[in-house]
DNA sequence: TTGTATGCGTTATCAG
DNA sequence: CTGATAACGCATACAA
């Protein structure tokens, strides 16, 4: 009773003709005559005939489909990504297979070999908080297989990779914060492993250093999982809160990390930006409906998505190893939304 | 130079050995010696070899995949959902290949063609809002395709379905703006078509009218794209305020629906609730930031994906075509997140 | 123009 | 205990 497919071989058989002149007719060569393949043709669409993709993908060693891995997908950048992914993977007859981390290097190398055993044909990836160790990516990369990193990307890797100018978007919001006046201005980051992290930091660092402003260890605090876990967060903005110099204002510097914020500075009681000022990298659609609408740093995810993707193609369907690789910088776009006409002013002076 | 694996064949012509002794012994067959398996077992390790599914697949006629058709992965809810279903399917050793039908009747048919000729073991479904012909879907499932739906369900085939109590839902969140004091309560749906406009505006009815309240149909109004297309809600939002039954609350009743009425009541300068109540069906982990937050009604979409892939993998391993079929009824869980007392006084009226 | 034989990687069925 | 062979569905080099 199980789904069976008709094959080449009932085809054959009801017509009187070989398998391979079925297969010959169906895929129109030239060396059928035009009365056999109409025929093939016809009874082939009449019993609803279609090639079994597993046998093809034995035959052709490829199996059309591509692997993403990502540690959540329920987080606005991811889906939002994935969304670019499946549009550039659907337009080119390539299935989206999907995996997540949930920002565990196990379960991320778990989900590696499960999909590269699974024989996709190229990889689409952004790194776990926690992974430390390059050498499965390597080890892969180095067999062959197509892969591209976007937002969390492994430098030591030598293969495309999509990402933002994180720095300019760090730097643009902490000297957007500090244009609006706020002087004890801390960090909320990822753990310090992570490109994306790293990158950030620089932005903020920078931006302080360049306003005159020093640079306070105990303003930068970093979140192991990425705000997975709401008690990493709430911990972080309680040392921040208990340290000598007590923030009046903070960048958060991922999705997740941003969100965690608002929501334990609300629970704190404390309104921003009117108690303490906050900015952070954002997707979420949700944003610019609070009252009084939150700035926030976007990424194009959507974009990355479909950068990634065609660059991946590239990759699978070139079959020699690619060397030329590149880096792809998208910008973010810093939406400033707060609501008095002076702090638009300031964003003024920023975009100019 | 393409990403070659290491084969069986690889490990017998190593170690002097037949191909069928070598898988037989990885296989842990009690007629092999334990030399020849701990001597092929360790060669496998070293060499790191790992089965090709893909022949796996051809030979045992399935993949270990299941598809998930989708009209957006960049929704709350339904990001919410696959978080639930890889979850599942992780832990089964099963792969999620993911699909979105945007919408569109003809991209839902095209990619469950595609799975479905991918060979997927099985199918997690929510129907676009444009679906109207179900013939592919119950030729499918005649075929023997195991299938399970998810929140917009297709009545008339027999098979699981995993859904809320959708006119409980919609008759709390009308009931509760009833008791916010509110009298001319409009209502912005999906097409009608889809079973959860039909569940919630019928819920929504009756609310009205066990609290004695006319229902007016100027006040329905539709959204054939589901909120995909934002002009389709302001469009909806600007016949209900030009009609004569101007309302002072809405009740927005799917996730995007929600989060569009919101946007467009914010740009007319509109406060929500001081100006028109509003409440909606939502899973965006955000509403409850806005200032006052927005009561919700939030469906459990994470174990929504759980239960609906757990079923599906019962219909997938019991090879048999299944005849006790159910629906799976979770609730809803309404949010009141009013701020006045008085309002929250209410909401415990509508909680006992 | 069509048919036959082989291989893709694996397991199952025989035979030894 | 082990090995040879067929089969899964398809494409293709080679034969006719």
């Amino acid at each position: 009773m199980k789904f069976e497919a008709v094959t080449i071989k009932d085809i054959a058989k009801a017509l009187g003709l070989s398998t391979s002149t079925v297969s010959r007719a169906l895929r129109d060569s030239y060396e059928i005559s035009p009365e056999t393949k109409k025929l093939v043709l016809e009874y082939a669409e009449k019993i609803n005939y279609h090639p079994n993709p597993i046998a093809l993908s034995l035959k052709e060693r490829r199996s059309r489909s591509i692997g993403v891995i990502v540690c959540e997908i329920a987080n606005s950048f991811f889906s939002q990504t994935i969304n670019g992914i499946e549009s550039i993977a659907y337009n080119n007859g390539y299935n989206v297979i999907i995996a997540q981390s949930r920002e565990s290097a196990d379960r991320e190398l778990l989900n590696l070999q499960y999909l590269t055993s699974r024989s996709v044909d190229g990889l689409i990836i952004s790194v776990s908080t926690e992974t430390k160790d390059f050498g499965y990516f390597r080890e892969l990369h180095d067999r062959g297989m197509p892969i591209v990193f976007f937002d969390r990307i492994v430098d030591e890797i030598e293969t495309h990779k999509v990402i933002v100018d994180n720095f300019k978007g760090a730097y643009d919001a902490t000297t957007h914060l500090v244009r609006c006046g706020y002087k004890r201005i801390a960090t909320v980051c990822n753990a310090a492993v992570l490109s994306i992290a790293k990158e950030r930091l620089a932005g903020y660092k920078a931006a302080l250093t360049d306003n005159g402003i020093e640079v306070h260890d105990e303003l930068i605090k970093y979140c192991q999982h990425g705000g997975m876990i709401t008690a990493e967060v709430e911990e972080a903005i309680k040392e921040l809160f208990s340290s000598r110099q007590k923030p009046d204002a903070i960048f958060a510097s991922a999705d997740k990390l941003t969100t965690g914020c608002l929501r334990i500075l609300k629970a704190k009681g404390l309104s921003v930006p009117g108690d303490i000022g906050l900015i952070g990298f954002s997707n979420s659609d949700l944003t610019e409906l609070l009252d009084p609408p939150l700035s926030i740093i976007k990424q194009p995810a959507f974009e990355m998505g479909e950068i990634a993707t065609n660059l991946l193609l590239q990759l699978i369907e070139s079959k020699r190893p690619v060397t030329d690789f590149e880096t792809r910088v998208l910008t973010t776009e810093l939406l400033i939304r707060e609501s008095t006409k002076k702090q638009k002013q300031k964003a003024k002076e920023i975009a100019s």
